[in-house]
DNA sequence: CTATGGCACGGATT
DNA sequence: AATCCGTGCCATAG
């Protein structure tokens, strides 16, 4: 394996303790922000230009050839090739495409770019005059979700024209390809989707509406019964309008699906911008070995300023004295990351050896791992493990974003192989039934929890999936 | 009576 | 010490 060059590092002081573990917890993202403010702020502290690797514009260690370009030996298979890579190269692809054999286009801005001048290109045959001007404003202030990032008014007031028009234009972008595009709120785009559903001539559920307007919080809580009381209809009246919603439906124009909207109790939506660490395979080949890459927040090394260290010394007795604090806090800071960088580097070394199953074919393949787990083979306090995978997201060589905790979860297999049972299930089966099949399969678990995983991976009561059986029969 | 979800408890995990 | 997770019990819907 290509070793990573890791400079001495043991916590000398509390104070380095103290730091190394906060920014442990923090994602490349806030980490970036850290060291720039550190840089701003702190004379001592330099940034150095990094060797990049001239065909692939990889980040090179500090000798030798770049660990992708020059050939890994194949008899390393099963270990993958780690390295960092700078925040500037991060990949943005096709977002969760889902399927397996795509290959990535290798225009990294393109999505993004995109997105406005895909939507642009629709409606502009029906915009005339300054509707053009607010069209353009509008589509370059979406999220990544697809949703308007500000409100209505401030583009009346930057752009002096009448808050009429402005809706007008926005009803036009809601319309557009991603349908409900532009819209200020989840809640908005999947009106705007119930309207052009109806429009098509498709049927609403009576409760769709209302349970959207009125009881988004309960849906996403999937307290069914609580809204079968609010709007007081029958249970089976809320599920029919549930399974049309999440059918149909999409809160996050941008986004494909939000079928991963898992945790019942209440977490949000799963919103992973950049992953911090990326998995792939050696030259996108799937025979190849794979190849981790961790982001490195910014692009080159931090390291205390030699010069500065020289002009201390030649100093006046004043400023020498402060000097050297920003000396002591830099070279601290470098430890600390340093520290940080060397314990996240075997951290994913160990977890991507443990669960290459799940990696290469996926969920089912996931073995139960604890923290502790790992604490001990890496022989590090189970806090540091905590903090190292706290706040992260891995993005795996299929190109799906998950949280590094994923690689923790206890019962992923299991779910994964309750919902194949589900999904080629002949009848719909009650979940005593399915608590059976799983111990045949080796996996034992209570009626009670395999209803607690349905819900996780939102699939219906049996009962209710009846009605889906019977229209494709 | 059966299937399922809510609540809450206890042990494991973080 | 705080949180998460699997489970048992019980109420409720069908």
């Amino acid at each position: 394996m290509f070793q990573i060059h890791v400079p001495s590092l043991r916590p000398l002081t509390t104070a380095h303790l103290a730091q190394t573990m906060t920014l442990l917890c923090l994602p490349v993202g806030e980490l970036r922000q850290q060291i720039e403010a550190e840089l701003a702020s702190n004379p001592a502290l330099e940034l150095v230009e990094e060797r990049r690797c001239p065909s692939c514009h990889r980040l090179l260690p500090d000798q030798g050839h770049c660990p992708i370009c020059s050939a890994p030996a194949t008899d390393l298979m099963d270990e993958p090739i780690i390295y960092l890579s700078p925040r500037d190269e991060f990949y943005d692809g096709p977002r969760s495409s889902g399927g397996e054999g795509d290959l990535p286009e290798d225009n990294f801005s393109a999505t993004w770019e995109e997105l406005p001048t895909y939507v642009l290109r629709q409606i502009a045959p029906d915009l005339e005059g300054d509707e053009r001007k607010v069209a353009a404003y509008l589509l370059t202030n979406l999220d990544e979700d697809g949703l308007l990032a500000i409100p209505l008014v401030e583009v009346v007031r930057y752009l002096h024209v009448p808050l009429s028009m402005v809706e007008k234009v926005q009803r036009l972008i809601q319309h557009a390809d991603p349908v409900g595009v532009g819209s200020g709120s989840p809640r908005e785009a999947l009106l705007v989707q119930m309207d052009v559903l109806e429009e098509v001539g498709s049927t609403i559920p009576r409760l769709a509406r209302p349970i959207v307007i009125e009881g988004m919080d309960l849906l996403s809580r999937r307290l069914y019964g609580d809204l079968a009381r609010k709007f007081h209809a029958p249970l089976s009246q809320v599920h029919k309008a549930v399974q049309f919603i999440s059918d149909n439906l999409y809160p996050f124009p941008a986004r494909s699906h939000w079928g991963d909207v898992r945790q019942p109790s209440g977490a949000q939506l799963n919103v992973y911008h950049h992953p911090d660490i990326l998995i792939g395979y050696y030259n996108e080949d799937p025979e190849k070995p794979l190849v981790v890459e961790i982001i490195t927040p910014i692009a080159g090394t931090l390291r205390v300023n030699p010069m500065f260290r020289k002009a201390v010394q030649s100093a006046d007795e004043e400023m020498k004295e402060s000097w050297r604090e920003d000396i002591e806090k830099a070279s601290l800071f470098v430890k600390c990351l340093q520290q940080r960088n060397y314990t996240i580097q075997r951290l994913i070394q160990k977890v991507v050896m443990f669960q290459r199953g799940y990696i290469l074919q996926g969920e089912k393949y996931l073995r139960p791992l604890t923290r502790a787990q790992l604490s001990r083979e890496l022989g590090v306090h189970e806090s540091t493990i905590s903090r190292a995978v706290a706040n992260k997201t891995v993005q795996l060589p299929n190109r799906r974003i998950v949280p590094l905790s994923a690689f923790f979860d206890r019962s992923m297999n299991v779910r994964s192989v309750l919902k194949e049972m589900i999904a080629d299930e002949a009848r719909p089966l009650s979940d005593a039934e399915l608590a059976d099949m799983l111990a045949d399969r080796g996996f034992q678990v209570a009626r009670r929890t395999v209803a607690k995983y349905r819900a996780m991976e939102g699939i219906l009561p049996a009962h209710l999936r009846m009605g889906v059986m019977a229209k494709s029969l």
